[in-house]
DNA sequence: TAAACGTATAAGCATCTGTTTATATGTTGT
DNA sequence: ACAACATATAAACAGATGCTTATACGTTTA
């Protein structure tokens, strides 16, 4: 009977309404690592932090597929972490703001701080 | 025949050492992120950012098996993102180092921008 | 408008992941 | 030593994931 009961408990409106914006802000950085969570994309994420590119570059600059690389900027299109510019019947990527380089720096020194 | 003929080509000996440092940094990345990008484990480091907890507490705080949770913490573990000081049959988990409480909050601040 | 081009999407698949249930390991207290 | 306790590990299974192959879509050029 949760916020049925008029009287108060240990569990306050601001904490309820916390826990409920907390879930969903889990969930949203959840899939935002996620999606940075990946041998392909977090190359793909890396030369974009070098600047815009389109589709057939990075396939070839990464040895992918172009399906598959197109099938992973969709992706991170979708949580917002890279973005689209067209140009005739090129699609230009680069990344979506600066958090997104912010992340990607402070991982590699991360991992750079455990590799020998 | 790579790395057989002495003769210079367009691939120089630094950029072949420097892509395979690449490709083993850009793996631990990967698997990195991907420890941060499932929703139970994200919570459990954003707990343990607040500071210190048993695996007890882990699980009753954040509602989840004692297993579940002792099976993220050495996933966790074994790739450095979380540490654990033993207290007789007690175990004390932490974040490792500041990088991930950085990653945590530059994907925090990234996520609540694009909430409404 | 037809062909060429760059990109996007769909279907199918083998592999990977996270959970639960059950049990093992190690520590404390009696 | 034995029971209670805290945590760790293992097996098994449902669901998610990333790739390939094939095809569709939208734009440009002849």
């Amino acid at each position: 009977m949760l916020l049925s009961d008029s009287s108060l408990n240990s569990t306050s409106m601001s904490q309820i309404t916390e826990a409920l914006k907390s879930r969903k802000t889990f969930s949203l950085l959840a899939d935002t690592f996620q999606a940075l969570g990946d041998d392909s994309r977090i190359r793909i994420v890396w030369v974009l932090s070098k600047g815009e590119r389109n589709v057939g570059d990075l396939a070839d600059l990464l040895k992918m597929s172009q399906p598959a690389v197109s099938h992973h900027l969709r992706m991170l299109r979708n949580l917002r972490l890279v973005r689209v510019r067209r140009e005739g019947r090129t699609s230009f990527y680069s990344l979506d703001d600066q958090h997104i380089n912010r992340l990607l720096h402070e991982g590699i020194e991360h991992v750079e701080d455990l590799l020998p």
